[in-house]
DNA sequence: AATATTTTTTAGCTTTGTCTAAATTTATTT
DNA sequence: AAATAAATTTAGACAAAGCTAAAAAATATT
């Protein structure tokens, strides 16, 4: 086992998120992402390919090799597992258990986090709902759909948020919308797809067709 | 509050432990003491000088001032809590729990181990005995004395070991001698004041006069 | 197809924290 | 009180990770 600085590290898990979305990455994506300069990007590229995390041609983007996406997964189990234990044991709110564990996940021991896993009882899922790799870097995966594509009438499970940003976590929970929420969509506009949605006995209110898309729920 | 790297507070912490014995530290014993060159302490030094974290003259040896000295209890405070919490909670043996806390104590989120301590039921020691500072940066501070100090057929509580090390919990360790211990000094020996201990109904056994210096014990 | 724009990379500089080797200061011997 | 030894600091280098400005490559536009 190898161990890499908190910059690799940071390098490696936002290119493992980012080429969720399309399977390759561009440098200024990432330099976005990582809210640095695209040649600072560039240097750090030449050093994960060199450690072999990388495959990287100049100026053809680049994605993670089978190595970089094993050690991507232990930054996330370690990330999750705390996240898991910020919010469950400490009772931090959600919005802010990324920011701390953020700092934690840098914490490498391998004793550590599987005596973490275990003390927690093996959850599966953090408090975002995103699974947690388990000791073999192992994902669970799920099929989803968002809120946005919920038929009409039909109750759903809250079971994940896409986005981590301050700001959708301000209005979820100002809706008192969290992982494992019950709702249910009663109409949709389709002027500009907002949704009309009711949970439990509350009075239904609307969300935008923007937040719609970044719940995503189980059916029941 | 001002946030210092991991190198400043490791450092910082050294100086701390290393000025309790002799009030004044000298750059080779911090270079000792942090695996470090001489040169690199110089450098270190003038660094935390302008941070005005330290009282320093050139050839004259250092102490930290008194902001120095509530930085260095704060890095303790986040150690001693978190080796509590893995020796407690995450059923660590005392020997591991030094290291893993050694990268705990970096992460510095003020509401993390606020709430931590919370969790924990706000411990006073940590699994070797030392007194973990509260919120403020205050220390609990007890007269011990050392099991060669203690008179002999008195009874006592073995509170504190002084060194860490993993040559002295092994041999602890081996002898069952831990935090809590009740054990008894039987005789003394002049010729090499090595001390015939005994505990609970075990046989007694004897050890070694620089072993007795390092384990604090409270009288009954 | 030639030009303009955007993206990416290179070149060179900065800071932090480390090092070695040499110089300097303090302490110890003779 | 010199001379020697030990401790400390200075000078100069190096690696990691960042930056700006300029060059080069890829894309888009006319």
């Amino acid at each position: 086992m190898v161990n890499y600085s908190v910059s690799e590290e940071n390098y490696i898990k936002a290119i493992f998120h980012l080429q969720q979305q399309a399977g390759t990455v561009t440098t200024n994506e990432l330099a976005a992402a990582l809210h640095t300069r695209p040649a600072s990007v560039t240097d750090m590229l030449k050093k994960l390919k060199v450690k072999k995390l990388l495959h990287y041609q100049p100026y053809q983007g680049f994605r993670l090799s089978a190595e970089g996406n094993k050690v991507a997964l232990g930054i996330i189990r370690r990330h999750r597992l705390w996240e898991y234990f910020l919010s469950e044991k400490l009772k931090f709110n959600w919005e802010e258990v990324h920011a701390v564990a953020e700092e934690l996940e840098h914490v490498s021991s391998k004793k550590l986090i599987d005596k973490l896993d275990e003390y927690l009882g093996y959850p599966r899922f953090d408090p975002h709902g995103d699974p947690i790799p388990d000791a073999n870097g192992k994902l669970e995966s799920e099929t989803l759909i968002t809120v946005a594509d919920l038929a009409v009438n039909k109750a759903a499970v809250v079971a994940k948020v896409s986005s981590h940003s301050g700001e959708v976590l301000e209005l979820l929970s100002h809706r008192h919308i969290s992982i494992g929420s019950r709702l249910e969509v009663k109409r949709k506009f389709s002027f500009d797809n907002s949704v009309e949605i009711k949970m439990g006995r509350q009075s239904s209110f609307t969300i935008s067709e923007q937040l719609a898309k970044n719940i995503f729920v189980t059916h029941e």
